[in-house]
DNA sequence: CCTAATCCTACCAAGATAGTAGGATTAGGT
DNA sequence: ACCTAATCCTACTATCTTGGTAGGATTAGG
C-alpha cells in the first residue's frame, strides 16, 4: 500500500512551498527544497518538472528563479498528486473508481473481496480527495507555532 | 497503493478455500484453486506454500491430497495476510504503527504529511485489521445465493 | 509400485524505482 | 557583452520487485 518516494517528494516539496507561500515567500528554488527535505537534488529537479508539466507549478528561469505554485494550494487536493505520480487509489484495479480495470477473478459481481477493497478505496479517496495541500500547510504552521519551532523560509533568515 | 497479485492471489485462495468449506468441502487441490481464479497453478504453489509455513493453512501430501485451513478461518484477518505478503499498510513508513521507520524530513514531530498519513493507514487498518476471511466468505456466499448463482465447490458437481 | 499430490530450490525476464550525468536554454547583474 | 545562476530536457544506469517458470524431491493412496 506505498507511495513510492518520488511520491512523496512530490508533496513535501508542494507543501513546503506552501509554507513558504503562507510566509511571504512564494517562491523556492530546487536546491532549497531539496536541502530542507534530504532530497537529492537531480531527483527533485525531475519531479518539480513533472508538476510544472501538469499545471500544479510554474517557474521562473536564470539568475533569481525558482518554483511557485501556478494552481491555488487550496485547490490542489493531495489524492490527485498521488494519482498523478502513482497511479489509482484502489488496492487492486478492479476496485479502482477513477481507472478501473477488470481483474483475473470469474464472477464479479459475486466477489467479496472486491467489495471489500472498494471499501478500501472509498476510505483512502475520502481523506486523500478531500485534504488540499492548503490544509495540510495549515496543519503543519499550527504546529510550528503552538510548539514556538523556528519557521523556515523566513526572509532574511538565510540570506544577507 | 496497490496490493500486488501474490498478495491478491493469496486472498482470493483462502477465500475460496473458506467458502469450500462452507459448503462442506473443507480440502482443495492447488490445481482447483488455481482453475478456478484463472492463476497460473505454479505461481499459486509457492503462495499457498507460504501460507502453510506461516501456519494459515495445512496441507496433505500425496494422492488425494490439498490444502485447508489450520487456523480458523473467522480469526484470520485481511489485514495480517497483507502484511504478510505485501508488508506495512501505511503509505509511507513513517506512518506505519506495527513497522515504524523514520522517514527523511528534517522535523517528524511538526510533519503535516505525516499525520495526514497516518490517517490514511488507520482508515485502511480500520477496514482490513477488522474484517477477517470468514467474513468476506460470509459476503460472497451471501451474494451468491441472493442471486441464485451456482455455488462453486459443491460436492459430486464436478467429479464422478 | 505407479501415480498424483505437495514440497523445495533455483532461476529468469520485464518493469518499476530511485536516482545520475551532462548539457541546452534562459535571465539577472555588472 | 558576458558571466553566472537558475530551470529545462534527454538519456542513462544500477538495483529491486514483480510475476512468474523449471525441474526435481518427497509423500501417500490404490
Amino acid at each position: 500500500m506505498k507511495v513510492s518516494k518520488r511520491g512523496e517528494y512530490a508533496l513535501r516539496s508542494l507543501i513546503n512551498l506552501g509554507i513558504a507561500q503562507e510566509l511571504g515567500c512564494p517562491m523556492l528554488q530546487i536546491r532549497e527544497l531539496a536541502k530542507r527535505e534530504n532530497i537529492p537534488v537531480k531527483f527533485l529537479e525531475a519531479i518539480l518538472l513533472e508538476l510544472n508539466r501538469a499545471g500544479y507549478l510554474a517557474s521562473k528561469r536564470g539568475r533569481g528563479g525558482g518554483y511557485y505554485f501556478k494552481k491555488p494550494m487550496r485547490q490542489i487536493t493531495i489524492g490527485e498528486i498521488v494519482r498523478l505520480i502513482d497511479g489509482p487509489l484502489a488496492p487492486i484495479s478492479c476496485a479502482s473508481v477513477t481507472a478501473y480495470k477488470p481483474c483475473s477473478c470469474p464472477d464479479e459481481a459475486h466477489c467479496g473481496l472486491r467489495i471489500l477493497m472498494v471499501d478500501v478505496r472509498n476510505a483512502i479517496a475520502e481523506i486523500l480527495d478531500h485534504y488540499t495541500v492548503a490544509d495540510t500547510v495549515e496543519v503543519t504552521l499550527r504546529k510550528l507555532r503552538r510548539d514556538k519551532a523556528p519557521l523556515p523560509f523566513v526572509k532574511g533568515g538565510k540570506r544577507k
